[in-house]
DNA sequence: CTGAAAGGTTGAGTTACTGAAGCAATCGTG
DNA sequence: CACGATTGCTTCAGTAACTCAACCTTTCAG
């Protein structure tokens, strides 16, 4: 949308392409390790976001770039199930301060864990390489928004 | 689910860490890229495997693993705009060829060469460290299915 | 030829998502 | 201090994606 770059250099589509690969692959696998906690991936995310402890639902919006609309449901759902909490903030009570429950805790915990993108496509390296990975992906997220 | 191997090494947590974060970005850039061309992901990912040549719905399905029912609804929505068809396959006629039009394709090719991840965290590399990247990834890669 | 299996579609039901409208609490300014 | 604008969240359509079960149609096996 922006400055258009045009001519985008060989290494860095073909980068591109394996990083769509990896994406797929790694999707696949989270949105699975959810269902098998019968959890949906967005469910799940919005999850992995209160491990960092409660917070208002405006701001779950806007780490996951959508409509706050839409986290009024999936967060209705976890609530119904007894995953998170929600609690009119004392300091400004428009504000709902969305927490984690022990119980939803534990499954995200569990659900990190159990990522099996750990052992398949990344056991295919061996532990020098893992950091040399490591560090780039470092660099590449340095910059980008501290998400998830 | 199958073997579990208990410690799982710091590495390899965070580098699951930091490809999550990575994961997230791309996603959603992806998204915003397709929508940006009003369709999709899924939309877009099927588009995106049909630049590869025509082919069943069954085939479909499976590659993106999901149900063969899903694929119905979202090859309609793509047919109903043209930018696919679907075709009787000549040798077993309860085979649907779908087969990506030519603006099917273009939209599909232009997205591909749209996606901004090109430029945002892989700018953050210098040439050398993308090549390095890439033979990393490449290695991933290497046992894993040949998706999308 | 007949029954089982495979490829797709249809229909019901859930979730995720957007956008607009609405309500309540808060803030800014005269 | 009061009043209008703004902010945070919810509610209400409306669409897409997805699953599962039931259902045709074509193919295949015996």
């Amino acid at each position: 949308m922006e400055t258009q770059q045009p001519p985008t250099d060989p290494v860095t589509l073909e980068v591109t392409d394996l990083m769509a690969n990896l994406v797929g692959i790694f999707h696949r696998e989270y949105e699975e390790a959810a269902a098998a906690r019968s959890l949906t991936g967005a469910q799940a995310k919005v999850l992995a976001l209160l491990r960092r402890g409660p917070m208002p639902m405006r701001h779950i919006a806007q780490t996951l770039s959508c409509e706050p609309s839409n986290i009024t449901g999936i967060v209705d759902r976890l609530e119904a199930r007894g995953f998170v909490t929600r609690e009119a903030d004392p300091q400004d009570r428009r504000v709902k301060l969305v927490a984690a429950t022990g119980t939803g805790t534990a499954a995200s915990v569990e659900l990190r864990e159990s990522l099996h993108f750990a052992r398949e496509p990344l056991a295919a390296l061996d532990p020098e390489e893992r950091i040399q990975l490591r560090d780039l992906l470092r660099r590449m997220l340095a910059g980008a928004v501290p998400p998830a």
